[in-house]
DNA sequence: TACTCGTGGGA
DNA sequence: TTCCCAAGAGT
């Protein structure tokens, strides 16, 4: 006789004895500050969100006052964390919970999937860590951990959103409570111990009800992942240019901006983009701004 | 569905 | 050094 995979209490006591202490789990978390730990942690690493988001919750403690801040300031203190539309998207999710929802994070799965930059996790997340509903939180290492635990595979295939949440959802414990832990708790299992490289088995608090353990760890033989290339790409132009305007108080001339970069026709591409995304504005003399830095 | 969108640290 | 990958969303 083996234990359930993923068993419910084991993982909450495990979680409950060993979880880091973040600072957006924190019982004096407002619903705010754990939706913009959320989008900052979106293919983000912890260690550099964490400053970050200090500073934003200190600065624009309730949405209403990241609204009132320009696109300009919220790129700037966006900083490096990388994927700056992200911030944009915020900024415009914190405008609408203000002007819509009196100010208020919406609890409810729905609301929040129709706010801006919120998708399939990010919505569930807020409902579940912010107010404590019950609901599949699914992200890559959930997917992660049960592709092992319950499915024996090395590694999860390529995702499915319908296809995860009914996964997850049918491992849930029932009690609201508990679901919303379980869900942090595995989450937490695939962060720092059923991690994507090298997993440390041996710290596992469910290895005996591991389906992957059980038939001897095979390798993943799904389909291959594709892998994120940089030096060179559009990616890492627009990165350059937007870093310019980041450093600079304020418009710059075409010439800082041609610095950056020395093939000019991926150049303009990269610049049309960034003015296509709103990253970016022109100023009636033709020079480049953040967008209200002008 | 597959692809794009930043950045930096660790194996 | 190179490569992988880290709490996804939008199209």
């Amino acid at each position: 006789m083996t234990s359930a995979a993923l068993d419910p209490d084991v993982l909450i006591s495990w979680f409950d004895a060993t979880a880091r202490d973040l600072p957006w789990r924190r019982p004096e978390c407002t619903p705010w500050g754990v939706l913009v730990s959320e989008i900052m942690l979106q293919q983000t690493p912890v260690a550099r969100v964490e400053p970050v988001w200090h500073e934003w919750l200190r600065r624009w403690p309730t949405p209403s006052a990241l609204a009132a801040a320009s696109q300009a300031e919220v790129l700037r203190a966006w900083g490096k964390l990388g994927y700056p539309r992200r911030a944009l998207r915020l900024h415009a999710a914190a405008t609408a919970i203000a002007e819509h929802h009196g100010d208020a994070v919406p609890s409810d799965v729905d609301t929040l999937l129709a706010l801006p930059g919120i998708g399939a996790y990010t919505a569930r997340a807020v409902a579940a860590f912010a107010y404590g509903r019950r609901c599949p939180v699914v992200d890559t290492n959930v997917r992660r951990v049960v592709a092992r635990a319950v499915h024996g595979a090395g590694d999860a295939g390529p995702p499915s959103t319908t296809r995860d949440l009914a996964d997850v959802e049918a491992l849930l414990p029932a009690d609201e409570a508990d679901a919303a832990r379980y869900s942090a708790a595995v989450m937490e299992l695939g962060q720092v111990v059923c991690t994507a490289r090298s997993p440390r088995c041996v710290d596992c608090p469910v290895l005996d009800g591991c389906a992957w353990h059980r038939n001897g760890r095979p390798a993943y033989n799904g389909p291959a992942k594709p892998v994120q290339k940089f030096a060179g790409t559009d990616r890492q132009v627009r990165g350059l240019l937007l870093d310019v305007l980041r450093d600079s108080s304020g418009p710059v001339v075409r010439a800082r901006l041609d610095a950056v970069w020395a093939d000019a026709g991926q150049r303009d591409r990269c610049l049309d983009s960034l003015l296509v995304d709103g990253l970016v504005e022109q100023t009636d003399d033709g020079r480049f701004a953040l967008p209200g830095d002008h």
